[in-house]
DNA sequence: TCTGGGGTCCTAGGACCC
DNA sequence: TCTGGGGTCCTAGGACCC
């Protein structure tokens, strides 16, 4: 049977949001309606643009350029910082009211979700509930989507990204030749900036003239990711929508310094307070791991990453720490100007599970005592109210951006 | 000029074994 | 002097997404 699918796109979701917010309390310009962005903090070498208003966009601007590069196609652009916190409760707003058509829904990220609606449409016309969502969003929220519907996932995505704002769109098979085949294919969801180079040296400039190539030779050139762009641009996708939570398979953080750093201790020190915070994450979720990776940026954008195994599965930061302060020196040896150090943990395992069947590798020593005392009080009082002595001093140093994405 | 942070998935190539 | 080949496991790096 057809599926009916619905993917449901906030209309430049930090700036609306921030829009809202600022109106909520009492400032009459609305930024939707000037040239402004959602930007970075460039004094912490993070002025990229995050979101745009229209205006901007007709300026030529584009998320994830520098701030300095959109000021100058836009003398009087106006930046605003972002509140990820709010964010989060606008999007809650919408998944709540969305959870009044299906429960079927995946949160694919903080402003999208894609919606299965096959059991539950009633005998009910899918582009009148598409509509009708549509205005209550506008009506009851303040801020605008944009709704693709479709049989698949892929083909939702793709008909949500059509012309905006506020707008409904369908992409059924029958209407992908007339309605994706003519863009170009940069448009493609899965193809990025270092794939489209490489398919416009065979000529290949459409979504319809990627269709059109032979399957075979993309597999060639590209692989798996030949295969999958094919089958994308043919409308092909069997995903399912994924509205169960499901457990995170890895958890990292990391941070773009205010000033390249080439001391040993003090990464070493940045590299403390980071795994508290991986940690931290790793017990609220209930997860263990054994693997653990290590990031560095030199000041010239050049990245490297070495990983390691800890012999037992653990979420002890202590471990953790020192298996990543480790891999922190084996790389160092570098000696160069470091812009960014990042932590991940991967291959997490289920804290329950993993007992049941491997409880002889589980890291059974009573150190998690200590990380738990911290991590209740964290949770009483605030992520920053307890802090390693070390990490005192870094504390001004690296403070945390909310912004993502 | 300056270039975020948090993810997932894939691949080339090295180590090791038979 | 010439240096197989297949399989598995692992890591570093890269591509892509929002």
């Amino acid at each position: 049977m057809e599926r009916k699918i619905l993917h449901v796109d906030v209309n430049n979701a930090f700036l609306s949001w921030t829009a809202l917010e600022r109106l909520k309390n009492g400032e009459t310009v609305d930024i939707r309606e000037i040239p402004a962005v959602i930007g970075g903090d460039e004094e912490r070498r993070s002025g990229i643009v995050l979101a745009k208003s229209m205006k901007a966009k007709i300026c030529g601007i584009y998320t994830g350029e520098t701030l300095y590069m959109a000021r100058q196609k836009c003398p009087n652009l106006q930046v605003f910082k972002g509140d990820y916190q709010k964010y989060k409760e606008y999007s809650n707003s919408l998944y709540k009211l969305l959870l009044e058509y299906t429960d079927k829904i995946e949160r694919y990220s903080i402003d999208e979700c894609f919606l299965d609606m096959t059991e539950y449409l009633q005998g009910k016309n899918i582009l009148e509930i598409a509509n009708e969502i549509s205005k209550r969003v506008y009506s009851e929220l303040g801020f605008t989507v944009n709704i693709g519907i479709s049989s698949n996932k892929l083909l939702a995505k793709m008909a949500s990204d059509f012309e905006k704002p506020n707008k409904v769109h369908t992409l059924f098979k029958e209407e992908i030749e007339g309605k994706m085949w003519k863009l170009p294919v940069k448009e493609l969801f899965m193809l990025g900036r270092k794939t489209v180079p490489k398919l416009f040296n065979m000529r290949i400039k459409t979504i319809g003239d990627l269709a059109r190539t032979d399957r075979n030779l993309l597999f060639k050139k590209f692989g798996k990711h030949g295969n999958l762009m094919w089958e994308y641009a043919n409308g092909i996708d069997d995903s399912e929508v994924i509205y169960k939570p499901e457990k995170p398979k890895g958890i990292g953080t990391s941070i773009t310094l205010p000033n390249d750093i080439i001391n040993l201790e003090k990464l070493e020190e940045i590299l403390l307070e980071l795994t508290e915070q991986v940690c931290f994450r790793l017990r609220k979720e209930k997860m263990l791991t054994r693997s653990v990776n290590v990031q560095l940026r030199t000041k010239d954008f050049i990245d490297f990453s070495h990983q390691g195994k800890i012999d037992f599965l653990t979420d002890s930061t202590k471990e953790i720490y020192k298996k990543a302060k480790e891999l922190l020196r084996e790389m160092y040896k570098l000696n160069t100007p470091v812009r960014l150090i990042g932590i991940r943990v991967d291959k997490l395992e289920d804290e329950n599970e993993a007992q049941m069947s491997l409880f002889e590798n589980v890291d059974n020593k009573k150190q998690g005592v200590l990380d738990k005392t911290i991590d209740e009080l964290k949770n009483k009082y605030g992520y920053t109210s307890i802090v390693r002595g070390t990490n005192v001093k870094n504390r001004e140093n690296i403070r945390k951006s909310k912004i993502i994405e």
